[in-house]
DNA sequence: TATATTATTGACCAATTGGTCAATAAATAC
DNA sequence: GTATTTATTGACCAATTGGTCAATAATATA
């Protein structure tokens, strides 16, 4: 899937950019080169987020990048020095932005804490797990040993701060009195790493090889869990 | 960097294990090659492990498999075609075995289906979570999309059986009285899948970037998580 | 229109590396 | 000991690719 269309070119794959010259000077025909300082950045970004994502960092071509970002491979050294800066601007604009819009919702609820986990966690899903930016936690997973750097970024920047909104919201928990008291640290992890594995192995595995038969569904996975986490698996009398 | 220095002066630093049958010279040195046929396969892909699962398919090197072996670069293609051969090998190598011995504890259980759990947990960790072999997880998820037949070999041979395997354990639960009738398959996963994020968060993090605070302890994460998914987090009367 | 500026390009370079193969040395046969 | 076989090697090749830069074309300016 091309990121951003090449934005100038009329035309889609056939004409390629080898059109230099040869177009008469009509009048306004489409440039051959489009001069958009300020845009390129963020279009190359997204471009390579899709390629280190499906590649990872060693597989990952920079000219593949460009192509994806329809500009030339030189374009892209203009505005990263080396593939490893881009690399890490990469996982940099994708961190930050997801996780406070998250992390928002849990501050102004009023309902019950239950409710809070399960719709905390659908909106989770929806604005981070389903989408690319989920494939950098596939990324740093492989590539963590390598951007030792960029591992303490996501440390600090992603896990810590999710941590700190799961344990805010166990707290909550107890607090009203709905939960039993419990290791705060270990049940967080407990109750979101289902999610993230779940998201890299869509990643992963897209929607090719389902698990076992049809693909998971997403929602009816993170309610089922929910459900398990609160009220366990064995029976129990009514409240 | 270097390229690989003559595997054949004197001794490097250990002897190697050139066991087989120099011995036959008792006044000569330890010979400059050492010709052993059967060997080589096991030791290329015991070093190839380590190296992809450190590198990837793509960042992994050759020569530096070869090095790990303690053979030349053209001995790993004496034994593997192409690369692409050597990382099915090594994938194909470390995925059948532990999962047997794992299947056999929820085979002749005795006890109830709560300590089958743990027990069968706690067992997986140490024969397959904790070991190298977790690695390949960790491979698989980042190199699917360019092994189809391999994510489908890993489907058939680990992902299938694993879930069957927890839906005889959560089956043997029902049938027993002990759990609430659920969705086996999603509860399957519920189930196991921190497990497995734990597995590979600890094989890509290692011993550095501890998660909040000090590293997880396994054994720690395991019984919390099984105590929430049988006992859930809410206050419950005594059963 | 003419000139100046600069974003963009693609040919080019150097280093890396998957893969080959004739030479070699360890074993075996005689 | 000599001859034969073959597991092992490392120099070598060709293709790939990260990165460079002088040339070029799209603007801006006058």
């Amino acid at each position: 899937m091309p990121q951003s269309p090449p934005p100038n070119h009329s035309s889609t794959a056939p004409n390629q950019q080898t059109d230099t010259c040869q177009s008469v000077r009509p009048t306004l025909v489409t440039p051959v080169r489009s001069r958009r300082k300020d845009a390129r950045p963020h279009e190359i970004v997204a471009a390579a987020l899709a390629e280190f994502v499906d590649k990872g960092f060693a597989g990952a071509n920079v000219q593949a990048i460009a192509k994806r970002a329809g500009v030339s491979k030189g374009t892209v050294f203009v505005y990263f020095e080396t593939k490893q800066d881009l690399f890490k601007a990469v996982v940099r604009d994708n961190i930050a932005a997801p996780l406070n819009t998250w992390r928002d919702v849990t501050r102004n609820y009023r309902g019950s804490t239950r409710d809070l986990i399960v719709q905390s966690m659908h909106q989770w899903w929806t604005d981070v797990g389903s989408t690319p930016a989920a494939g950098i936690s596939k990324l740093l997973m492989q590539e963590a040993a390598n951007f030792p750097e960029l591992a303490q970024f996501y440390q600090d920047e992603v896990v810590a701060p999710g941590m700190s909104n799961m344990r805010d919201i166990l707290q909550r928990g107890i607090d009203l009195g709905e939960f039993r008291v419990m290791d705060l640290d270990i049940t967080g992890m407990n109750l979101f790493s289902p999610l993230l594995f779940l998201a890299m192995w869509q990643q992963a595995m897209g929607d090719k090889q389902p698990i076992c038969g049809p693909a998971i569904d997403a929602r009816q996975f993170i309610d089922n869990h929910v459900s398990l986490m609160l009220d366990g698996m064995c029976h129990r009398p009514a409240i």
